[in-house]
RNA sequence: GGGCGGAUAGCUCAGCGGUAGAGCGUCGCCCUUACAAGGCGAAUGUCACAGGUUCGAGCCCUGUUCCGCCCACCA
């Protein structure tokens, strides 16, 4: 028998390798466009195209697939969109990088369309590794419709949102301050800014009155930005300053006369000296504030943060260059009256760490407000569901108090806004490396005086002039725009696809709560826009992955984890040094399997998970369990011809009866647990049941009738264990796919298909429940731990069998025993059993008190036993009761306990404490006869 | 400044009103013919602190202390 064969070791990495083809070649992963199958959609969050994926990926990656395997299994016409994100900034960014390092150039050294070649290039490399990364997880992505942000059919999409949008008048190009980075060169959404709390100084500095010789005192942060002032604010109401207010200053250093302005909303009086500075082209507080006054604004800044020829005799110097400069001369000029350590929280451009400078620029920006008022009604009115659910509040904060997004980005890789200016009639689009005009400040109500054509296509003639040459806005769009048309994009809209009829709304939307913002806010938003419904109905958010210390996964720190060396091992020449530390001799392979189901089981529903390999090799040793419970099983399988269906009528013993029953139930929790996103919930229980319920006791009970004489009895038994092996691999299926394939193959099924990963899940069926048979086996339980729990406690060889005495007032619990003695005895190595009533006790026996029955259970073991351990054991087990009886006793002292608590828990307790004084008693009792 | 998590066994975490749990690790006995990646047994907790509600509180409420995260234009 081939059977017979298999190694007893499972080979995770043979095995995987075979299957993923396997199921490829045979289109397993393909959904139809249109099916009699109900259909369930999801899309992958496409990963960034930056590099290849570290741990944190797989996270996604298992859970859909969990959900995908899941419902394929159960009837479902299933797709799931495998992508990939172009990532505009980040990607720039990285291929920079490398230009740099590997050819000392820089993008402008290259051009635009060179460099967007080498891009498309790095795209090609990373693209493919991260798409094997996925094949190598078992993702049953279908790889037939596998996308990307800026592939034609994306950068069409994109083209006709932004298009619509704008003849909606929900899209608009203004002069604003926005967050600019110096070092990156473009401006950026607010969301890509993170701030970081840093210790600063406050300065005091002396603005002298004109026409007087006092002074007004400032406080500032940045004193720099003084060479942009433009006014000097009080409150309105501060006694102090009130007859100075429409009065006038002498801007030192620059001498500018600027007024002193009244401004409630600017000023805090308690604040510093109750003065404020107002430079409204480098704050955003004070832009308010310049708004609201019509002040003048001055961009003292370039594109990388440099002073201009507004600075006077500060221009061309680095920001905090200008600073030291500035501080230097106060000082000498006798105008800085003191620095005291202020902490601040300063923006920080999420890509590149620098520190982002406020800048006023022409930019595109969405008009949010009309957008985002049904995308929170959609989850006010619970037509989106956000899991966990304690997002929620997160989300409606953020989206109740959301600005316009500025989607406009100075970068060259990514979607080129589709405007157009004509070179002979309109003005060519703004240079934004030079300073702006200071006289003529724009503000945003005066409209864009440069008006491009918006179009689908390069428009073919000017419809002011007729010329025919154009210039296309050179700037690209935020990212996270063509992501937020991702659920309907990759399902061919705008085009009316069969695909977006069946998958739109998508199922789920699932994916990591650090993008809630960036891209579920917005597929809300432009899903219900463009498609007049919510892109998904549920919104899972998944916690992040740590490494086992607790902290963020990033490549500076070296704690990536590379997936593909978790599942292929990987030499130590090949891990970072702080693995190889942990891995000398390098990383074993631990297999996919492993790796998904540690990943599932860590998945509770918290904010962050740690990561430990650890589990994952826990878990590896739980793929090998099941593959050796199998290797048993199909070495003991002859004359069993293939199994089409267990008889329900068949004469099962307890054992099967028991065991039959405990799988219905793990089925019913596991699917409870899935349609409930408890993923963690739904591997442990798997897990609980295959290892310490079918393994360590069906298993091991299935040893007397598969070696017995009894025919029948055998062929019963080999029909459970194969029954419930099929089932089991089924339920296990979406968490291990590869083992459980590997093993379902080789079991004696009648098939209707030659693959699990298309077998329909297991349904928990309430026949097999059986209360009475669990009931039944517990005394049975009972009896072998206890002992096994005697011989364990006297170092007793498992090769050395003992004679056990076992008495119990209950006939019932005699009768079972009786009858299932055959259990007991190979499985709690016993020679000979008498089961009594109680009546005179064994002589020179270890005795053990079961909990629940209250049978003791009498090992005699002349010589072998140490009578001092022995005591002291009982005397500590009499001490346990004690405290519980203790417990106990306290409620029943306090009369308001019976007189108020529910009659179920008094009745309950009445019998605890019952069963626990019986047991307390016969503990003693067996503690005197050893005394 | 606002908001949200977390604090339970050595470690990682479940439990969220009625007998404190799991996995890993630790310790003992075992190569018992599926599995030593294994079997059997054992030890281990002022459930962060202080109040309150309740017959009864890791669990609910209030406050405190730490740790972490998110949002925010107070110089």
């Amino acid at each position: 028998m081939p059977n017979a064969e298999l190694p007893k070791a499972y080979d995770p990495t043979e095995a995987e390798a075979r299957w993923y083809p396997t199921w490829m070649s045979r289109g397993y992963f393909r959904a139809e466009a249109i099916s009699e199958k109900p259909p369930y959609c999801i899309v992958l969050p496409p990963p960034n195209v930056t590099g290849s994926l570290h741990l944190g990926h797989a996270v996604p990656a298992t859970l859909q697939d969990i959900l995908i395997r899941w419902k394929r299994m159960s009837g479902f016409n299933c797709l799931w969109v495998p992508g990939i994100d172009h990532a505009g900034i980040a990607t720039q960014m990285m291929v920079e990088r490398e230009l740099k390092k590997t050819e000392n150039k820089t993008r402008q050294d290259l051009g635009r369309a060179e460099f967007l070649r080498r891009v498309w290039q790095w795209k090609e490399r990373y693209g493919a590794r991260i798409a094997e990364q996925h094949r190598f997880l078992g993702a049953s992505l279908d790889w037939s419709r596998e996308r990307f942000t800026m592939d034609e059919a994306s950068s069409a999409a994109v083209r006709e949102a932004f298009v619509r949008l704008y003849e909606e008048g929900l899209i608009y190009r203004s002069k604003r301050l926005i967050n600019w980075c110096p070092a990156c060169h473009t401006a950026l959404s607010d969301l890509e800014v993170e701030h970081e709390e840093r210790e600063g100084s406050l300065w005091e500095i002396r603005y002298p009155i004109k026409g007087s010789d006092r002074f007004l005192v400032v406080a500032t942060t940045r004193p720099e930005t003084m060479l942009g002032d433009t006014a000097v604010a009080v409150h309105p109401d501060d006694p102090r300053y009130r007859d100075l207010i429409g009065k006038t200053v002498v801007l030192p250093l620059l001498g500018r006369e600027i007024p002193i302005i009244a401004d409630a909303e600017l000023v805090n009086p308690e604040f510093g000296t109750g003065v404020v500075k107002v430079t409204p082209a480098h704050d955003f507080n004070d832009y308010q504030t310049g708004l609201r006054h019509r002040l003048p604004m001055i961009s003292i800044f370039d594109e990388s943060a440099r002073t201009t020829r507004e600075a006077g005799p500060y221009a061309g110097l680095d920001r905090f260059e200008a600073r030291k400069r500035v501080l230097a001369d106060l000082q000498a000029q006798g105008l800085l009256e003191r620095e005291t350590k202020h902490k601040l929280s300063v923006g920080l451009c999420q890509r590149s760490g620098t520190v982002v400078e406020p800048r006023l620029s022409l930019q595109w920006f969405v008009k949010i407000e009309s957008l985002a008022r049904p995308a929170i009604e959609a989850v006010e009115q619970g037509k989106t569901r956000i899991v966990p659910e304690t997002w929620v509040a997160t989300y409606f904060q953020w989206m109740r108090n959301i600005h316009d997004w500025c989607i406009s980005r100075q970068l060259w890789w990514g979607h080129q806004i589709p405007a157009y200016y004509c070179k002979s009639c309109s003005a060519r689009p703004q240079r934004r490396g030079r300073a702006e005009d200071p006289t003529h400040p724009m503000f945003p109500e005066e409209g864009d005086r440069a008006a491009p054509i918006v179009s689908r296509e390069r428009p073919a003639k000017c419809p002011r002039c007729r010329g025919t040459e154009f210039e296309q806005d050179p700037d690209v769009l935020d990212t996270w725009f063509s992501s937020g048309l991702w659920p309907f994009s990759t399902l061919g809209w705008p085009k009316d696809t069969p695909e977006l009829k069946t998958f739109y709304p998508n199922s789920v939307m699932e994916t990591g709560h650090d993008i809630l913002f960036f891209w579920v806010a917005r597929m809300m938003m432009l899903g219900i826009h463009f498609m007049h419904d919510v892109p998904f109905p549920v919104v899972y958010l998944h916690a992040m992955v740590r490494d086992e210390k607790g902290e963020k996964m990033s490549k500076t720190k070296g704690n990536v984890i590379d997936p593909l060396h978790v599942i292929l091992g990987a030499k130590p020449e090949e891990l970072s040094p702080s693995q190889r530390n942990k891995f000398p001799q390098g990383m074993p392979a631990y297999g996919a399997d492993a790796l998904r189901f540690t990943l599932a089981a860590l998945m509770q529903q918290g904010r962050d998970i740690k990561l430990s390999l650890d589990r994952v090799d826990g878990y590896k040793a739980f793929a090998n369990k099941l593959w050796n419970a199998s290797r048993f099983a199909l070495m003991n399988l002859k004359g069993l011809e293939p199994l089409a269906e267990l008889a329900r009528d068949a004469d099962f013993a307890l054992a099967d009866r028991w065991v039959l029953s405990r799988l219905n139930r793990t089925t019913r929790s596991t699917v409870e647990a899935l349609s409930r996103f408890e993923f963690a919930e739904a591997a442990s229980t798997i897990y609980q049941f295959v290892w310490h319920e079918f393994c360590d006791w069906y298993v091991e009970l299935s040893k007397g009738p598969l070696y017995g004489d009894d025919a029948q009895a055998r062929k019963r038994t080999q029909s459970v264990l194969v029954y419930s092996l099929d089932q089991i691999l089924r339920l296990l299926h979406p968490f291990m796919p590869f083992v459980t394939e590997e093993v379902w193959q080789k079991l004696p099924l009648v098939r209707s298909v030659n693959s699990i990963m298309i077998a329909p899940y297991p349904v928990a069926d309430p026949r097999f429940d059986d209360s009475e048979a669990e009931a039944a086996m517990a005394p049975v339980i009972e009896a072998i731990e206890g002992i096994r729990n005697i011989r364990g406690e006297s170092n007793v060889s498992p090769s050395m069998k003992v004679p056990a005495v076992i008495q119990s007032a209950d006939p019932a619990v005699r009768q079972g025993l009786e009858r299932w003695r055959h259990y007991l005895m190979p499985l709690a190595g016993v020679s000979s059993l008498e089961i009594s009533a109680p009546g005179a006790k064994p002589q020179q026996a270890a005795a053990f008190v079961g909990v629940k029955t209250g049978m003791e259970i009498f090992v005699p073991l002349a010589g072998l036993i140490d009578l001092t351990e022995e005591r002291a054991r009982l005397a500590k087990e009499i001490q346990r009761v004690d405290a519980d009886l203790e417990s106990v006793r306290r409620k029943f002292d306090n009369p308001n306990f019976a007189a108020k608590a529910p009659r179920e828990v008094v009745e309950k307790e009445r019998a605890r404490a019952d069963e626990l004084s019986l047991r307390r008693a016969k503990l003693q009792e067996n503690l005197n006869r050893i005394i």
